[in-house]
DNA sequence: CTGACTGCATTGTCCAGTCAATGCGGCCAA
DNA sequence: TTGGCCGCATTGACTGGACAATGCAGTCAG
């Protein structure tokens, strides 16, 4: 392994780790070599070992856990279909299909949820067309799947809809917040889902217990009443290790040109 | 600035740049002290105050522009809305603002169409439900924006169906190549999408031009005829930098309890 | 005026070392 | 046998240095 091309030698030493994970010879779970082993097999410094393990590490591939060294990083990944919402089966059965091999059987599932009312972050006030001054109540919940955290979902709610409502106790909503929404007048029957793919913030990391080198999905739904009404935006921040976002879509036959 | 909470230098530097960063007092494009100025200012050495840099290049706040220093990044991402295919026109009114909203007008897109019959990936193979041995064409895309790499869309055919097509050839299929399976008999009714988030592959940062600590979301979409068939799988490669993806949803009369 | 060269500030790579933190395994006492 | 303590291997944090690479700005020859 010598500076022949003119790829650092840090590069080179992840390339070379990389490939060994990424073809199966060094498998999910399996131990890699120290970095004082590392340093003497490619005769570089310390520093330079660590270089490259910390890109391997930010790349999602590998772990460190001190002081027992570095190791591959299993993965597998859930379903979050966020038509669910609006569907509870899905329609067709390649989704059936597709949703099975990807079930979390014998899961255990837990949330932790928190209600407040608070003026709104400047991008959900837009979302939901508040005035300044407007404020909203937002329920945070924290999803855990067999203990460790699963996703954030944050749901906010124009507060002069839903004051004094079931939505506002800090307590599951068996039948769903959307359906408290519905009795209370504002049924939800369009919805706008915006996705981005991001790193994540500290705050993040920390509610997520996310690894580093783990980007997340920021899933942004705006529900709309019949009127065109917005009246809840829902940010649920996925961790992207740990998640498969999936959607089903059919053709309209009244719009079949596309 | 001290040792005094348990969070070590670097990342109290990384904390402090952030903030100053997410709160706007170092707006977009600004240019960040030199390390040196760094150095003297939080009194710790060179490779501390670039440990704290390295952090904000992988989150993607900032950018590094050897020799010029480092940068506050700016964004400005795309609308990418799969159900554009069977649906040019949005059919809600908040869609609509929306993709006015991030309209890239002006822009001059560009794209560099590659045509191939290989063995389908273990992935593909097994969403097209193909024999061993079975073969597929392949046509991959790279989408440019004013000359920058804007995305990646490698779309896989069952080669029975798509032999001696227009599909096997490298050029732009003007009416889309959707259109073309249907001529063939092959009409796409229904579609499943599969989005994964990610950091990316170093083939995928070379072809994307990615930064560092850029993650990519992987947009997998199988298109299925009325038989429920799978026809086509196309695999699209967003970086999270340049792209919101985007759907709308509605509820069905059939089904509202959920 | 133009083009080539050169100096220079800045970041990139790498080294050899120090000390701290951590968790496991083994040792020892009760 | 059990429980607590300690050593130790390993990674984490950090230092102060060296030299390379790069692109801009200014200089100088034509």
């Amino acid at each position: 392994m010598t500076r022949l091309g003119r790829n650092p030698m840090y590069q080179q030493i992840a390339d070379a780790l990389r490939e060994q994970i990424t073809s199966g010879e060094l498998e999910p779970d399996a131990k890699l070599p120290t970095e004082a082993e590392m340093r003497d097999q490619y005769g570089v410094s310390r520093e330079t070992v660590r270089k490259a393990l910390a890109q391997l590490v930010n790349e999602g591939l590998v772990i460190s856990a001190r002081p027992q060294g570095h190791f591959v990083r299993r993965r597998q990944p859930m379903v979050f279909r966020p038509q669910a919402e609006f569907r509870k089966r899905p329609y067709s059965p390649e989704m059936d299909a597709f949703m099975t091999e990807y079930a979390g059987e014998g899961r255990e599932p837990r949330q932790v949820i928190e209600v407040a009312i608070v003026e709104p972050p400047e991008d959900v006030a837009k979302r939901l067309h508040l005035e300044p001054g407007d404020l909203v109540a937002v329920r945070k919940r924290v999803r855990y799947l067999d203990g460790e955290p699963f996703n954030i979902n944050d749901s906010y709610f124009p507060l002069a809809i839903v004051r004094d409502s079931e939505i506002m106790r800090p307590e599951d909503i068996a039948r769903g917040a959307n359906e408290v929404l519905a009795e209370l007048g504002y049924r939800q029957v369009r919805a706008l889902d915006e996705l981005y793919v991001r790193m994540p913030t500290p705050e993040q990391v920390h509610r997520l217990d996310l690894g580093p080198g783990t980007p997340v999905g920021v899933h942004v739904t705006t529900g709309f009443t019949g009127e065109g009404q917005p009246v809840r935006v829902a940010v649920t921040v996925l961790p992207g290790d740990r998640h498969v976002i999936s959607y089903e879509r059919q053709r309209e036959a009244s719009n079949e040109g596309a």
